[in-house]
DNA sequence: CTGCTATTTCGATATTCTTCGAAATAACCC
DNA sequence: GGGTTATTTCGAAGAATATCGAAATAGCAG
């Protein structure tokens, strides 16, 4: 079942637009961005951000919080790190690139 | 530009079919697969098959090599390490998940 | 409650993706 | 060359995605 959320993870990720918020987010740290700056940062229709905003967030990568009328985006670091590990994980398992994955791959 | 190339990577990976086909390359090692075998192994038409491994070479996370009548499949790890790379820098480039990358960061 | 700003939802369109079977190619054996 | 197995390319159908503008909602200020 793992492999189906990170399937979905990654695909939130492979669309240019998509990844380049998510750098953002993930640059500006704790602080977030809120949906308008972003907006303006990548120069694409509120609407469009919105929707992939929306695919960030039901992957559990990005989280929002309101202050009053605007919306903080904020990327989500362990799940950013659970994918990494999902991939070096695969990725070592048999000791492919790694030599001293060798015992956990077992 | 990387991160046009790291989008693609991750679209490659981001479809569970995709995903599954490379997870089992990976932990094939430097043995590879034959397509026939991952045919199997995966349950698709080998249409389909052949389809998704290309886009998996046209990103360079595969790579393949005839052996007589059959092709070998093989992981990129080298690929795999840059792509976790890129995104283990967009991570911790703020020094959000990991302090000590503050000075990295600048 | 009215108005104002910020953001999402709706509806629509063009593009891309996924999947398959059938036919074509590749490499070998005889 | 003829036959056999392995794999790709072709052509097509249905589903999903990306994008936008217009309209709807959320939250606050008076």
């Amino acid at each position: 079942m793992k492999l189906e959320q990170a399937a979905k993870q990654l695909e939130a990720l492979g669309n240019p637009t998509r990844l380049n918020l998510y750098r953002i987010l993930v640059r500006a740290g704790e602080a977030g961005r809120p949906v308008g700056v972003l907006q303006e940062s990548l120069g694409i229709a509120a609407s469009t951000l919105s929707h992939h905003l929306h695919r960030l967030i039901l992957t559990g990568l990005v989280s929002q919080e309101r202050q009053a009328t605007t919306l903080i985006c904020r990327a989500n670091y362990p799940m950013m790190n659970d994918l990494i590990g999902f991939l070096a994980d695969e990725c070592c398992a048999d000791a492919a690139c790694n030599p001293a994955a060798d015992d956990a791959a077992a």
